[in-house]
DNA sequence: CTGAAAGCGCTTACAG
DNA sequence: CTGAAAGCGCTTACAG
């Protein structure tokens, strides 16, 4: 409870004094600064972050836009700009905006202009133009993860690459007949990431000499249990089944393992299965697949934004900025069988 | 950019009636109150926040400290707490205690402590008296989800009454051999979940006149890795094979019942597999379980948060509140086998 | 019902 | 290096 000025007094100085002994703006002499140290310490003074935001015009408090809150991904992406926020002294808010149209119109107008956070990372979210105009107005630096975002710093992975790799891996392994699991509609708002994919793997295939097989191909939602019912549908084809599969996600892989085992199939002696992500589960099922480091992501886009918002420290950069990623191979593929 | 005095000129009144107009506090006349209402709206305005708090001292931010994030459950409870918080008009600031002591230190003393949240949530998180008393004493109300806390309002479900029910669906169904998968001593810091879990396991099989055989434990981590290697050596022990298994948590069921698919032992029908928590991927793998809904957990915490935030509607209530849970019966569980 | 004015607790030019 | 004072943008007794 007790304030700057009860500080002030007890170390003998005036308020401006404690302030800037404190906060370290503008110079102090050491033997004050100590006394005043001291007279915070006893009194168990802690700033009050409402009068400073008011008196200066910053919060340290950024807001975290997701569309999902309880999947790996995203709470990873979280996680990792938690921490680097709490080590830069910023508060984290988080908006979670998969209610849809009515929450997120609310959580614009009366929350993120409400001049309570300094800056916003937009996490797999494709802002409107309006919504993007709305914060920038206001002088909010915003940074996109996931897919570029019209004039303002993003951080994306390059799907087209990484489904080309992860192609590219199967294809090196003798496999000729290739299934793919990609996304199905309602996934493909956000940045086309899906269909980004699909493209990655057709072109890796044509590289190849193969022309993609449209039956080849089975759309999912993303999840284990999507990617189950994909990988029966792909792996149950009569004459053609493929000696792989792709699938755009791994907890989609991972549900197209057990649909092998519930086919009897053997993984990878009978398929050879990849996937995107590095889930948390992936490491325990075996799966091969290409890592992309959503923690890394999320301090990374902190790591951006705090450039923006101290631009002594800012080194202008391109606007947007490639994620890296990294194959990792482990027991779910493997060389095509030489008999079959 | 406008502020309230832009708004005042604009509706041809003071400040205090457009303040006394838009936050409906004191008496204003229909007709100016809609012509201030027309004047914000025209110029955008929206109240700053900082303002606000620094006048009436209250943020419309609450804090939820949790000890981990990408873990289904936690995300599920802020998931919950966040859409309700949202719908009150409030912020959720999110402090991640994963990183052990120095940052939750920090978080405390510098964050919690800053006149920034006007309560905080703690989800299965121990506070200590000094955390607590740290709260209380600068008047912020506290929450604990997961376990009781000295001198707050908590929620918590009643692990023995689970444990002790799952047991007993595991009985009724002539299982007389049940093993059961609980925590470690990691696991164990957070209210004893794991020992009151197993406490409940216990007192079920020996009022069914059975003795708990300390053989037919296995300690796990309480994740599907963690799970699959303790089912593994459950259902590995020779002559006592148990014929069912009971997991202080739906992962480590899951595991489990991965573990006896790699066995060759069939679900249910060698062995029966019952978890806690009703996981996402609970239902597709079939498993029963014992369902504890945290998002409903974290509604359930604003809702007795704003009973404390706002006395009017208060309804002095117990300090501690049961959270429900419900048997789900699903595939993993079944008779035991006459024969064998 | 409405306005003038004090006050919330800081920060920061401006002087010295 | 330090202090007096204005100001950040609201809210709310206090009058009327």
């Amino acid at each position: 409870m007790a304030g700057i000025q009860e500080v002030a007094e007890l170390a003998g100085v005036s308020t401006a004094t404690v302030s800037r002994a404190l906060s370290g703006n503008g110079h102090v002499s050491l033997s004050t600064r100590e006394r005043v140290a001291k007279a915070a310490e006893a009194l168990g003074y802690v700033v009050s972050s409402n009068a400073s935001s008011l008196a200066t015009g910053r919060t340290r408090n950024v807001g975290v836009v997701i569309p999902f809150l309880n999947k790996w991904f995203y709470s990873s992406v979280i996680e990792g700009a938690e921490s680097a926020l709490l080590a830069n002294g910023y508060d984290l808010t988080l908006y979670n905006l998969g209610g849809g149209g009515d929450e997120r119109r609310s959580v614009f107008e009366h929350f993120l202009l409400r001049k309570r956070v300094d800056a916003v990372i937009a996490i797999s979210l494709e802002l409107t133009p309006a919504e993007l105009t709305g914060l920038l107005n206001i002088n909010k630096p915003i940074v996109g993860v996931g897919g570029p975002l019209a004039g303002v710093r993003t951080l994306s992975i390059d799907d087209v690459s990484v489904a080309r790799l992860a192609t590219e891996h199967l294809l090196s392994l003798g496999h000729t007949s290739i299934g793919h699991i990609g996304g199905n509609e309602q996934s493909e708002r956000d940045f086309h990431l899906p269909t980004n994919r699909r493209v990655g793997y057709e072109a890796a295939l044509q590289a190849a000499g193969i022309s993609p097989d449209p039956e080849l191909f089975q759309p999912a939602d993303f999840t284990i249990r999507g990617g189950y019912a994909a990988g029966k549908q792909l792996l149950g084809i009569p004459r053609k089944r493929p000696s792989a599969v792709f699938a755009a996600s791994d907890e989609m892989a991972i549900g197209t393992i057990l649909a092998a085992r519930d086919l009897g199939l053997r993984v990878p002696d009978d398929v050879s299965v990849i996937g995107i992500d590095d889930h948390e589960l992936s490491d325990f099922f075996g799966l091969t697949t290409i890592a992309q480091f959503p923690q890394l992501q999320g301090r990374k886009a902190v790591e951006i934004l705090m450039e923006q918002l101290h631009p002594s420290r800012r080194t202008q950069g391109t606007l947007n900025t490639a994620l890296p990623y990294e194959l990792i191979v482990r027991s779910s593929t493997a060389m095509r069988a030489r008999t079959s």
